[in-house]
DNA sequence: TTGACATATTCCTATATGGGAATATATTGA
DNA sequence: TCAATATATTCCCATATAGGAATATGTCAA
């Protein structure tokens, strides 16, 4: 069996570089196609594929807007992996409180 | 060119989602390789494969105990990805507020 | 040393890329 | 209708799987 599809959820579609750029890119206004072609270095084809997986899991939206296709970011679909990746906060919290601890302790005891 | 290497970073190692299963499954507790076959309905070597590429990218680490391999996760290899997710979370609120705003406004001006 | 148990690695194959090149489609203005 | 601009799609190929099967490696107990 081979790898699952880049367009099977929102996990293994960032799991491109290249789109996590585009999403951030996007982060901070809507845009076109050229403009993103502009902003990132790589032909407008690979950048409308890239838009397409996004697209498909639910990472962007499009409008059409005369000839120019708008992109913009649909933060609700970056939901699931915010939520997954918190369900290891605590451990990640514990653990950086013991390292702070033990070097508090070796402080003071020079153990 | 082909996709990026699953041990090239966290995101690419995530994708996959047996492997999300496993570091959902080792958030419990430290547990060896026949727990985690056990656990999950796949063969011990497709899971002592997917183990090597989360240990190639630090997410979990291992140990050798007697016999058997102990692996845990490492919740600190995860902090990027929860990082990355966090730039978004302003959006998401936002969103949440403008539709949360929405419909009060519905409901008071039956607009 | 030997047998048994626990994991890891290798070999194989079907599948899914990601990017470049070429081409198709959509939309506007004249 | 036609040319120009903006995007999308198709074709092609090197590459990287993920899992099954078979096998190798590591460790302990007798």
């Amino acid at each position: 069996m081979a790898r699952s599809a880049a367009n099977s959820d929102a996990f293994n579609a960032v799991a491109e570089p290249r789109r996590r750029e585009i999403l951030n890119y996007l982060v901070m206004q809507e845009r076109s196609v050229s403009e993103i072609v502009e902003a990132m270095e790589l032909e407008q084809p690979s950048i409308s594929k890239h838009l397409k997986v996004l697209k498909g899991v639910g990472l962007v939206a499009a409008r059409r807007d005369g000839r120019q296709m708008l992109y913009k970011v649909n933060p609700m679909a970056i939901r699931p992996l915010h939520d997954w990746t918190s369900t290891f906060e605590r451990l990640w919290k514990d653990q950086l409180l013991r390292i702070k601890q033990r070097a508090e302790g070796n402080n003071a005891t020079k153990e």
